[in-house]
DNA sequence: GGGTGTTAGTTAAGGTTTGAACTACTGTAG
DNA sequence: CTACAGTAGTTCAAACCTTAACTAACACCC
């Protein structure tokens, strides 16, 4: 490494407050979902995107690419949420070595029931904090930053 | 709760880009420093608060608001960071309560090593990712998201 | 001085995440 | 058809976080 090309005041700025802002953010949202609806934000999130997928199922390793969740990790998570009944598990017929994490209607009736929560929550901790005519700005940078995943 | 704002189209992917944002960037800033310099990006937020601090010293509770920990969660990083020889514990002479986490010699030149390598990890993931003309409009934003903290 | 409520910090138990090792299957190349 | 590298998913141990209980000290009021 040569010279390094330190952080501007405003730029330190930004990262302090994005640093700080993801962990306040992901604490108070999941408390608020965990209180309203027996939940956690990251079920939440799978549940989420089962719901949204064809015929309400994921391939287990798809799964885990969407939510960023490690293989492993995902697996346990898939456990708690069968154990619940939220969430079943099948073999798929045209891999041998494939599951799909399958959205159940309790599942499907949990996610409704907490939706509206949820969407009260981040309004009133995310948008209600912004000013509206930042949100395509916002929406820019953001998603450039989140467009590089981890492997 | 009567009938709820849904959030628009435009929000919609705005959050999800947090979410994802957030989530990606810590793990990949993490691993990066993690292989870089073996420290954690919660060490080494510790480790740059106490060093910014007068005296390179911080009272337990103080810097868990800071850092954002739990009491317990601070007490188990500052045992790790101790025992690495990067931090040591004092007691308060105004307050037998009370104790100081005080960054060691080693501690300092941790960081210092750490941070050119930091700085561009930040840079390569997250400001070369974005357009300098949003940095202000980006830095309002997340610090009124993040001026709200957790209990 | 003696209660009473609060604050500082740690401890212990249980739950979650990580990372490496493992089983089983797929797909391709010879 | 067999070998072999790669993929899908799980399991296990170690590291980490959370929650509640606990000790000790402060602070205030009487």
């Amino acid at each position: 490494m040569t010279s390094t090309n330190w952080l501007s005041h405003d730029e330190m700025r930004v990262w302090r407050a994005f640093i700080t802002a993801s962990s306040a953010m992901g604490t108070t949202i999941d408390a608020a979902l965990r209180k309203s609806n027996d939940i956690t934000l990251d079920d939440y999130e799978v549940l989420v995107h089962l719901s949204e997928a064809d015929d309400s199922r994921l391939r287990m390793s798809d799964l885990s690419l969407t939510v960023l969740h490690s293989r492993s990790r995902l697996t346990q998570r898939i456990d708690r949420l069968e154990k619940r009944g939220f969430v079943a598990r099948e073999k798929c017929d045209d891999d041998a070595r494939g599951t799909w994490a399958v959205l159940t209607s309790d599942g499907q009736a949990a996610i409704e029931d907490a939706a509206p929560y949820h969407v009260e929550h981040v309004r009133e901790f995310f948008f209600d904090r912004i000013d509206p005519a930042d949100v395509p700005t916002l929406r820019r940078s953001l998603e450039a930053v989140a467009s590089q995943l981890r492997s």
